[in-house]
DNA sequence: GCCAACGTTGGC
DNA sequence: GCCAACGTTGGC
């Protein structure tokens, strides 16, 4: 089993909008990095675990974790010209984006802030507060996830 | 294949 | 709102 990280604008979808939603259950769609893409496509499994970033809001951190509900599929998204992250260039017959269905598992019961994150040695390799990062979901290690949860 | 211009991310 | 970092685009 593997462990990662998501990164998501609280305004725009924060995890209560995940709680909230049918079945605690939904897309995530939108990603347009090749690189997050290869690894919903080819690395994130049924059941791994994801631990819930907000970004760009009051106080960055991790507030929750998700699990993977569904393994990469087709972001046909992608292919609506109303979507805000519409991709001309990805072909409903070759389609150029990947999501997975994410689900709600829990809330932590506090944010574990960027600051704080970036004040423990133990997560120097953390990719998340290695300089100038800008992926929106990356690999969390067994050590890095479980140090992070002892944390809380 | 190089690289400048441009757009986006995201912390502060 | 600023701006550093960095991915992408496109001219050459």
């Amino acid at each position: 089993m593997n462990y990662w990280l998501m990164k998501s604008e609280p305004d725009v979808f924060g995890i209560n909008d995940l709680y909230n939603r049918p079945n605690q259950t939904e897309h995530w769609d939108g990603v347009r990095n090749y690189q997050a893409r290869n690894m919903m496509r080819d690395e994130m499994k049924l059941g791994d675990l994801i631990f819930f970033y907000h970004s760009n809001c009051d106080e960055p951190g991790i507030v929750g974790i998700m699990e993977v509900a569904k393994e990469g599929y087709p972001d046909y998204f992608a292919f609506d010209p109303e979507d805000k992250h519409f991709d001309p260039k990805s072909d409903p017959s070759a389609p150029r984006w990947v999501m997975i269905d994410v689900k709600y598992v829990k809330s932590l019961s506090r944010t574990i802030t960027l600051k704080e994150l970036k004040s423990r040695e133990e997560l120097a390799n953390l990719a998340l507060i290695k300089r100038g990062n800008r992926l929106s979901i990356m690999p969390v290690s067994k050590e890095q996830w479980d140090f992070i949860l002892s944390l809380e």
